[in-house]
DNA sequence: CTTTCTTATTTAACGTGTAAAGGAAAGGTA
DNA sequence: TACCTTTCCTTTACACGTTAAATAAGAAAG
């Protein structure tokens, strides 16, 4: 059974090739009834046009590339879900292209626009931490989506959508301070974050001293390198350090709440319990925040809306609506079961 | 700035474009000195060879096409994220087509194949309660992935890879009964399941009769069919409606992890416990189950491994080493907090 | 008889790979 | 010296399947 091409269509249609292309392609020179005709013979044959030839014809590929740095971490889930569905509603393309923690998501970026002729690029996660002239190095439209976006990035020549990543954080970390904890160990992202984990750190630090309770470097604690980064993995065995370092703390603020169910876990192996000896407050608000015992106080993003938002920037951006476009969403302070007050 | 062409490689080495494309693809019939300056050239003007163009020449893609039921089961993450990589390690590309619910997976695998010209196709989850014809209709090698093989289809025609779902099901309910439960309510697939669903069904109900426990219909839950199949939601929403029900159980067994999750906090909000009041047992051993709490008692697959296997059948496949190869992996019973002895 | 409109056809690209046909240089052999 | 072989390269030409620009064929209208 090999495969029928447009010529082949044109011939048991008795007609030329433009007359089935523009069948095909809705243009509008075309007769209904020899339309309506083509599109029969079309579907009886069960013929599909080769991608491969329109890509190279029309020098361009109706494609989206969705990069993700961690692909492994479950927030992204249902946000690519949600690429998927409306990438697909616009008859475009979808390439899911992960990235590893130690590759630069830009050089992925501009090799895959060149050998895909891509439309557009979402950046899903990562620092971000990039040189202007890299990125002048793509050519097409690319939206940085859930990627904290700190000073040192210059916003006019993005776009980007992401929650306040620095107030939520201080917000969730005033609450702990509320409930009377002043020994609030963190775990954060590396040293060189400027992105996501620096925001949240920050966000942390202002927190302990709007409450003016001392710094104290020996609780704050970052992922390690050798495991993936906001896993329940990291969380677990950061947390595990922690409670035999022997330092005292009363609550414990994770950057994900995947870690937050690893520190959980490290503190029920170690035979205490949550929040009765210690609190864990997460962020992100994953489905398994509500479904854990004990349910994870977080910081919820409203993640399909992101993503959502994402999308819509990212077509306008194709067709030249906007030139750029920031959109920030308000997350939610959820309070659950692994937070209490010590007062 | 405008893509470059092999032509403008070629203009620029001072060579012709034979010479060009024969330094990218290996060609024998060049020297290796003038290979390098062509490799050198090519790399510092960044060039990349149009995707489109290579792939309507050779009249396929280098493409392979991995089709999930139920994207948001974390069961396939793990799977996805191994694909992704060997199909990398190939110089092969990757779509990931999500396929609803409702929709027949092999039509859109025929069309896909079709449109991208695919070298070939992974088949995740799913029913496949599929005509031979209809399957006939594939022009390239595919392999059927954690779909449950039943007598229903003919194995001489495919590839697959999975476990023994039946005998990993009557194992754990086997467990079950031997820590002296009578009364196991079981979360399970629609009645028109005729794959994994089915396996682990007919798992459960043999391990009884095994045990000489009289079958109770009222103990048999189908997951509900406006929810995602084997989320926490739907086994938190069954669960719910179980307890309500006034039904009387000591153990549930559910088809998934993420429904035994589900189902633990429908027992908590019900102010009971796991497992003091409720035995709860699941299958599949996400990371999650041993994360939390208490820790789910599960059937282990080895989702790398099936994974890993896949891809190399398919590749297997397409390199024709082999016409069809069937692979089952043992799965592992790993007791943990969530279910414990009644006698 | 020209103009306009609609609809269809012809043909030339898009960028790559490859096959054909051949040439130049180097080395070996008679 | 003349001839052959081998290696590496060139030029030319075409093919892959599609789209779009240019073109043409009718028909209707002025």
């Amino acid at each position: 059974m090999e495969r029928l091409t447009i010529i082949d269509i044109a011939k048991l249609c008795g007609v030329g090739v433009t007359t089935v292309s523009r069948a095909i392609n809705n243009h509008p020179d075309i007769n209904e009834e020899t339309k309506a005709m083509v599109m029969k013979v079309i579907k009886e044959n069960h013929y599909v046009p080769n991608n491969s030839a329109r890509n190279l014809k029309r020098s361009d590929s109706k494609t989206i590339a969705v990069l993700i740095k961690g692909i492994s971490n479950p927030f992204f889930s249902p946000m690519i879900k949600v690429f998927e569905k409306e990438i697909q509603r616009k008859k475009y393309s979808f390439i899911l292209q992960r990235v590893d923690e130690n590759q630069d998501e830009i050089e992925v970026a501009i090799e895959l626009e060149k050998e895909k002729r891509l439309k557009g690029i979402v950046f899903l996660g990562g620092l971000f931490s990039h040189s202007q002239e890299k990125l002048q190095q793509l050519t097409v439209p690319f939206v940085l989506s859930t990627i904290g976006m700190t000073e040192e990035i210059d916003l006019s020549d993005y776009s980007s959508v992401s929650v306040d990543d620095f107030n939520e954080s201080l917000k969730i970390v005033d609450y702990l301070c509320d409930l009377g904890h002043q020994k609030i160990a963190v775990i954060t992202a590396s040293e060189d974050d400027v992105s996501i984990g620096k925001l949240r750190y920050e966000g942390y630090k202002k927190a302990l001293s709007d409450h003016g309770i001392a710094y104290n470097e020996r609780l704050v604690r970052r992922m390690k390198e050798d495991i993936d980064s906001y896993s329940m993995e990291n969380g677990y065995a950061v947390t595990k350090e922690l409670l035999e370092s022997g330092e005292e703390f009363t609550a414990i603020f994770t950057l994900s709440d995947s870690m937050a169910i690893g520190a959980c876990k490290a503190i029920f192996e170690a035979g205490k319990r949550v929040p009765e000896d210690y609190s864990v407050a997460g962020y992100d608000g994953l489905d398994i925040s509500f479904y854990y015992n004990p349910s994870i106080t977080t910081i919820k993003q409203p993640v399909v809306e992101i993503a959502e938002a994402t999308i819509k920037i990212l077509f306008d951006l194709i067709n030249k609506k906007v030139n750029h476009a920031h959109q920030i969403f308000p997350a939610e302070l959820i309070v659950r079961e692994s937070t209490r007050s010590i007062l």
